[in-house]
DNA sequence: GTTGTTTGTACATAGACAATATACAAATAA
DNA sequence: TTATTTGTATATTGTCTATGTACAAACAAC
């Protein structure tokens, strides 16, 4: 079984940025469910090899988001965030600009179109669902 | 007439990464054509409200990587890079994820599937070619 | 009830990173 | 020869990241 996810220490993307991205899509995808418990921030940071207060912190982000309610003793549980938030126009304005971004910077190393063809088309088959 | 490239320098993104990410979009595109000349770090850094040493990282980041010549008194010349690199295999790796990733985070934020849809669609349309 | 254990929280600190200030070096034109 | 226009080098300052450590709340065991 994969484990619920992994960092790269060396990315030059924080440590709990990562932690934030790969658990919000989890969510997202509904690979977490409304009722799911989070492993405590102390186990979760062994695993990825950080302090307990990187993942403390990535957690509390995702509270602030909505996606989780933080309590003690009982730990993170994950929320149905029924209502979805009011468009955020910063992050819409920038969709566009951020994905042509990506896009280039693995065509400049090297990545071939057909493969990003292939990656772009997965991720829009399963936005039609 | 748009301007060559701007930045936020409020996003959690640092500036000089911004500029360079910016700058290479417009270099795999093709709207920065080898034989160009981009504006001298002290101009631009005025345009974009940065220390011209923020550009200059920038601009030797993007020489690192093969697309700039960069030469005193003459400035920075776009380069032909005629054979492109060699696959970097981490990039490669990530791809994927990075993208399920940044769908989901603009999902989050509200952007409507349809959108979403739309801009990954253009973006396919424009690698087809 | 008291105590111990398991959770998240708060805050201070060390280190890494980003942005700037300032001085310098090279190339070219006047 | 001198002035100007460019990029370069390096030290410094400030911000951000990750950690260390102590604390607080909730619950179970007894």
């Amino acid at each position: 079984m994969p484990p619920l996810l992994s960092i790269d220490l060396h990315a030059p993307l924080p440590a709990y940025r990562q932690i934030v991205d790969a658990i919000r899509t989890h969510l997202v995808n509904g690979a977490l469910q409304p009722g799911d418990l989070l492993p405590p921030v102390r186990r979760l940071a062994i695993d990825l090899g950080v302090h307990f207060n990187t993942v403390a912190d990535a957690y509390r982000i995702l509270a602030e988001e909505g996606w989780l309610d933080l309590k003690r003793r009982r730990g993170a549980l994950v929320l149905a965030r029924t209502a979805p938030r009011p468009i955020d126009p910063a992050v819409a304005a920038s969709f566009a600009r951020r994905l042509r971004e990506l896009v280039a910077e693995v065509r400049a190393a090297g990545v071939t179109r057909p493969r990003i063809l292939r990656e772009l088309r997965l991720i829009a088959k399963g936005l039609e669902s």
